[in-house]
DNA sequence: CCCTGATTCGC
DNA sequence: GCGAATCAGG
């Protein structure tokens, strides 16, 4: 893979938004977070504080969750059936949310997500982008232990209050 | 071990 | 310039 305009852009859009290395590097395809970082590095982009501490200390890099588009595109792209299944609330809204949405079960439904990420059950299922546009994704990332989320977007979803230590 | 970004260095 | 290997760390 060769780094072409929009690859960099991206690059530097997804960087500059907080995005993991890893997650970029899912995101672009065909490369390694190696690759991410040392092109990071060459392009002179602003090296994060520390990787794990900036995802568990701040939560100030919202990635617009689809959380209504999701329905609203099912609509126009394929019969509505089994991905009503709405995926975490919008992190403003989420505020007093007491129990997180299901899991996996926006995963299957009629929106082709060949674009998707093909996940583990350990890696984060936060839905990113509008399902209907090109660029849509999950989120990818590491999940944490026995979450459909990444620590970040666990945050958002789960609205945890009891791991301020952690 | 899982992951993170940073750096090195052969290509 | 590129990125795998490596380093240093949570």
């Amino acid at each position: 893979m060769d780094w072409t305009e929009e690859r960099i852009a991206e690059l530097k859009r997804l960087w500059s938004e907080g995005f993991s290395a890893s997650q970029i590097a899912e995101r672009l395809g065909g490369i390694t977070r190696n690759a991410v970082i040392g092109k990071a590095h060459r392009l002179h982009l602003p090296s994060r504080p520390s990787p794990i501490q900036r995802q568990m200390g701040e939560r100030r890099q919202r990635s617009r969750p689809a959380a209504r588009p999701v329905a609203a595109a099912a609509m126009r792209v394929a019969p509505v059936e089994t991905v009503r299944a709405a995926p975490p609330p919008p992190p403003t809204v989420v505020a007093k949310a007491p129990v997180p949405p299901p899991p996996k079960a926006f995963r299957s439904g009629p929106i082709d997500y060949s674009s998707a990420l093909t996940l583990s059950d350990r890696h984060c299922h936060w839905p990113i982008g509008h399902p209907n546009e090109p660029g849509f994704h999950f989120c990818g990332a590491a999940a944490s232990p026995g979450r459909p989320y990444c620590t970040a977007h666990c945050q958002l979803a789960y609205r945890k209050t009891d791991d301020a230590a952690a």
